[in-house]
DNA sequence: GCAGTTGTTCGGTATTATCGAACTATAGTT
DNA sequence: AACTATAGTTCGATAATACCGAACAACTGC
């Protein structure tokens, strides 16, 4: 009678719910699209089962099958709520003229981030104007530790709130610039601290440096930052020095505007 | 036994994630969120079989709950998605570049937009130079029958596949421009056709025009449309015929990138 | 035409979603 | 502060429903 009770106890889920979820979720990683037998056969769900869920998630536009191939894709529903989640935020509505007047000035990829349970989330990027462009994308998520977004946001982290995002996520190394060890990343957000801006220099991506600010929500928290990046041959000196100072006011400036929103 | 059988017999559908589904559907349509027991009035379920549903969509980031209010909202899971799905697309690819030279041309807002279900769906929008922006979003669904985006896609329908058109979305008029019988679209669809490109006259919106013109993808089909919105008052004469070449152009321009991708 | 693969349908089984009601927490009122 | 009213959460019994395996159908490629 008891054949799986004490397998995953947790906390109660719809299953069917969850498996919808993580069916739309492995889907999220190929984006040329998945066939019924492959989802069932990574998922280890008998194939009627899955093809119920995506019947269902079919005729909701959350999935779609490609003509040609039949393969299932994440559907256009999906960009349309996402599309919504990200109007919701004032922080984008704040912010987006703002770096563009950044974007203007230094002709640089600018960037608006939000920590998302550990992880930096992109919400927001205006383009270079040149053609090498950064290749970040929005609503992509990155390691804290490395971006000058997420130092930034990990710098107003209590000691125990930081030992606790150690703890949860490690200190992985994109590049052998990356921060791996706890005691330097105390030592850098010290700096950071200190100094109202980050840098990042080479520690998601040889070559790319990275100038982050702050940005504080309606109540004063910092919650969001946004940066400039360009190759680091191209950021130095005294032009670094007024991208920093530049993106520190530019940051302060949107800080301002959720004040009185 | 049997006592809710013959209720909806429709196509089979799990339940539970129809009632997901449903759940996000409804959110989306409240940004500043609502609460369970609004949720539950609304869709008319219970109180904790919603709670259970929603407990699952928390804990993958599908919605989420404002710390302040409690209420539910959609979360950052879909925005990553959603971001997914759209970079999914080869055409934003191929498009963007050549919408920002177009939107330098002319400083106007400039947008792509491909039929999804008989709904013009907008994929991508390149603002205005100036302030005053038009309001429409990435995103958003619009009628086809009355954006110049959408004609130009209507007008390569067959009358059989237009009249189901018409029959399934109506002919809804959003001001008193908007084409609202089927002789007079008949009619536009033709000139469309004969000149290569659409004019949306205040059919939306009282005092916008805007100009589009349709791109094929690789196997030669009209299946998106770019275009370029602006006042009436700064769209007419000189300035509206090399904004309809130039939209003319970039359009073919990209469906030359599609051709050999 | 046949083997191999993938997608779809079907029906019995018991797991699991469901629902009402009881319970707790929270907010508002006097 | 106590009390009311509302919202959110937990619980447990019930049977409806998701689940699964297997059979069937539809393709594909050889």
């Amino acid at each position: 009678m008891e054949k799986k009770t004490n397998k995953t106890k947790q906390s109660s889920h719809i299953q069917s719910v969850e498996k919808a979820i993580l069916i739309l979720d492995i889907l999220s990683k190929k984006n040329e699209g998945m066939s019924l037998t492959q989802i069932s056969q990574k998922l280890k769900y008998p194939k009627s089962t899955v093809h119920g869920i995506l019947a269902t998630l079919r005729d909701y536009k959350f999935v779609e099958q490609s003509e040609e191939t039949g393969n299932y894709k994440l559907g256009t529903r999906l960009f349309e709520l996402g599309n919504k989640v990200a109007r919701s935020w004032d922080i984008r509505d704040a912010a987006i003229p703002i770096m563009k007047k950044l974007n203007k000035q230094f002709g640089e990829t600018v960037h608006l981030g939000a920590e998302d349970n550990g992880d930096m989330l992109y919400l927001e990027k205006i383009d270079a104007n040149h053609l090498i462009n950064i290749s970040s994308e929005v609503g992509v998520r990155l390691p804290m530790h490395c971006s000058g977004l997420g130092k930034v946001l990990l710098a107003q982290k209590s000691p125990a709130e930081l030992k606790r995002f150690i703890n949860q996520k490690g200190l992985p190394a994109l590049t052998r610039r990356t921060i791996t060890t706890q005691s330097a990343l105390e030592k850098e957000l010290e700096k950071i601290r200190k100094q109202g801006y980050a840098i990042d220099d080479g520690e998601i991506m040889e070559g790319l440096r990275c100038v982050a600010a702050p940005i504080k929500d309606a109540n004063g928290i910092i919650r969001y930052a946004i940066s400039i990046s360009a190759q680091v041959r191209d950021l130095y000196g005294t032009r670094l020095n007024q991208v920093i100072q530049e993106t520190v006011r530019a940051a302060n400036q949107i800080s301002k505007e959720l004040e009185n929103l």
